[in-house]
RNA sequence: GUGCCUGUAGCUCAGCAGGAUAGAGCAACGGCCUUCUAAGCCGUUGGCCGGACGUUCGAAUCGUCUCAGGCACGCCA
């Protein structure tokens, strides 16, 4: 199966072969010139210089052969080398309902299903998610999903903080809020009574056991003797732990799955725990690991350099593991369970220099072999106003579930105001509204580039309007209703027959061109191209209902094409918003 | 100090495997609801693409320098 701009290209390189030219220049694009052309080509510009010839002697050349082909509507040369091409109506139509007989054809798949592993999430226990928290769940899960699109078997995997410093915190404050727990006894191996924990109790003493160890040397010497011990597989602690896992964990699901966005794997830096000790001993023995300062370090850096590279340390001196431990010990894990062609992270670009070393460490130690493409993808800082990191007015994060119920409430005060869904029950509305709350921050989240840090605008998700989730939830709600009352009259949809306006065409250019933009967001680990196409289909979609009366036409043919082609922008659009995992209500 | 990222319309951002007239949304102003949902559609206003030099037939896009902001730089994750 190919693509309409691989066809294309194939036919104008050969164009260029039979010319006389190189076939390589017959690269074709979608026009940036919707005025002039459908499609460009500008190879003739680019071989000017290798022929010694004019650009457009090339391109008329070149154009002279293209004309005979008929599926061109108009091939035209023009200067200073543009070859611009204007593609027969039918051929477009019968592309059009070639994807719609073969919908496999309309994405074209990456062969062989390989493995791609997405750690993404990464939020620590027994900490409320925040506004932070959001880009990176929403973004892994969307690149997740464009992947399992494009034909590869996707695994992620949250990657839960579970076993670094902050549980040793969280144990030193609870053993001195509760000294004789059994729990926090050393000799005491058991049975232990179920700990009755409080998810709300647990927010509780993690700040203030952060803020006693910054200014407490002995408690932090406390809570690092305490993370040792965790690791070191203290039976008391790890069962306090255990408690703290289930409580926390259980909050995490419930979380997520208000957002759409699900994990194959609820793995935790503590799961890489076993292999641990062998990779360590392993290091030391191949003599990749030696001693400096007290800790055990993996040189990583390289003769060409341009910044000094740390090396990558993977045992404090206090004995106890560090985050870089856990995340080699975790590649480790993923190549021994799934060999993966590609583990992508989606993680704060802040740990861009972290990352580097632990793939330094794992390349020089034979923990993963070149085959696999380890890649840190990292996101940028959501902002405030004032473009520093996002607080609320107290000076705290603001939390992620009241973010959601801010933008869930502003969506049903919205949807009073426009009287939509009045017909409804409560529950059906409040359904509606947090689909209609959450697509706006979903949408107005991915819309952002991955790599770029951008403004957390509150008013901006509430909104609603423009380039919007709501707006593209409001164009097919819009697409559905048609459907639903061309059903409810009988009529049925019929074989898409002929282009009968310019938005049409526009649009099916575009549905044609799905593949290649899916590949593009892909590629550049990037959902904001999905989302980008999403809105600009939506927007003619728009103009296309506001222009073409479908119900109320009177050609029986006509209406039944024009119903087909409803049914599929509604389905396009539907794939997007699925990558994207943002739920479309039947009305709003 | 060194390295990385970012500077495009009043605001928030696309565009950056070089291409023709730099695009959206918001805001402002003006139109369009007896006809499939106006959370919509159409139009107007708005830009020395941070600056300089260079490469090129051609630069927002590539290179060098420079200014401004952000981030990171061994025992937190």
């Amino acid at each position: 199966m190919e693509t309409i701009i691989e066809k294309l290209t194939k036919i104008v390189g050969d164009a260029f072969v039979k010319a006389g030219f190189d076939e390589s220049l017959g690269r074709v694009t979608l026009s940036n010139r919707p005025d002039l052309c459908e499609f460009q080509c500008n190879g003739a510009m680019m071989g000017a210089k290798t022929y010694h010839k004019s650009p457009i002697d090339i391109a008329n050349s070149v154009a002279e052969v293209l004309k005979e082909n008929k599926i061109f509507a108009s091939v035209e040369a023009v200067p200073p080398g543009f070859i611009n091409i204007i593609i027969n109506q039918d051929f477009v139509v019968d592309s059009i309902n070639e994807i719609i007989e073969h919908s496999e054809n309309l994405i074209k798949k990456v062969e062989g299903k390989p493995k791609v592993v997405i750690d993404y999430g990464g939020p620590n226990v027994a900490k409320p998610l925040h506004v932070g928290h959001l880009r990176s769940a929403i973004i892994g899960e969307a690149v997740k999903r464009l992947a399992k699109v494009l034909g590869y078997d996707t695994i992620g995997d949250i990657h839960l903080g579970d076993w670094g410093l902050q549980i040793g915190l969280i144990i030193t404050e609870f053993a001195v809020q509760n000294p004789d727990s059994p729990y926090m006894k050393e000799d005491y191996l058991g049975p232990y009574e179920p700990l009755n924990i409080e998810l709300s109790y647990l927010n509780e003493i993690y700040p203030l056991a952060s803020k006693k160890s910054k200014e407490d040397e002995e408690y932090r010497a406390r809570a690092k003797r305490a993370t040792f011990d965790l690791q070191n597989g203290r039976p008391g602690y790890i069962a306090f732990w255990k408690e703290v896992m289930r409580v926390s964990v259980s909050d995490l699901k419930k979380n997520y799955e208000n957002l759409g966005v699900n994990f194959e794997l609820w793995y935790g830096e503590s799961d890489s725990q076993k292999y641990i000790p062998d990779m360590i001993e392993k290091f030391v023995k191949d003599g990749f690991a030696h001693e400096d300062q007290g800790a055990l370090v993996i040189d990583v850096a390289k003769e060409d350099d341009k910044a000094p590279m740390p090396p990558v340390i993977v045992k404090k001196t206090d004995g106890s593991d560090i985050y870089a431990t856990t995340d080699l010990a975790t590649i480790l894990q993923r190549v021994k369970d799934y060999d993966p062609e590609m583990i992508l992270y989606f993680v704060d670009n802040r740990q861009g220099l972290h990352f580097e070393q632990v793939f330094r460490a794992a390349r020089k130690t034979g923990i993963v072999s070149d085959d696999t493409l380890l890649e840190f993808d990292g996101f940028g800082t959501m902002n405030g106003k004032d473009g520093k990191p996002y607080k609320t007015r107290d000076g705290g994060v603001m939390r992620l579930s009241d973010l959601i119920d801010t933008v869930v409430s502003g969506a049903l005060e919205k949807m009073k105001e426009s009287k939509t869904g009045s017909d409804l029950s409560k529950d059906e509305q409040d359904e509606i509204a947090k689909m209609i709350g959450i697509a706006a921050l979903k949408f107005g989240d991915l819309i952002n580039h991955r790599a770029k840090d951008y403004i957390f605008d509150l008013d901006k998700f509430l909104s609603f309007e423009g380039k919007t989730g709501p707006y593209i939830l409001y164009t097919m709600v819009r697409l559905k209703a048609i459907l639903r009352k061309a059903k409810e009259n009988g009529y049925v949809s019929g074989k898409i027959n002929k282009i009968y306006s310019d938005v049409e065409k526009d649009i099916m250019l575009k549905i044609l061109n799905t593949s290649d933009v899916f590949w593009q967001s892909f590629n550049d680990r990037a959902p904001s191209i999905v989302a980008e196409n999403a809105y600009s289909i939506a927007s003619l979609a728009n103009k296309f209902y506001y222009e073409t009366k479908i119900l109320a036409e009177e050609n029986e043919e006509k209406r039944n094409s024009l119903l087909h082609f409803c049914e599929l922008m509604l389905k396009v659009l539907q794939i997007h918003m699925d990558i994207l995992s943002i739920k479309v209500p039947e009305v709003m």
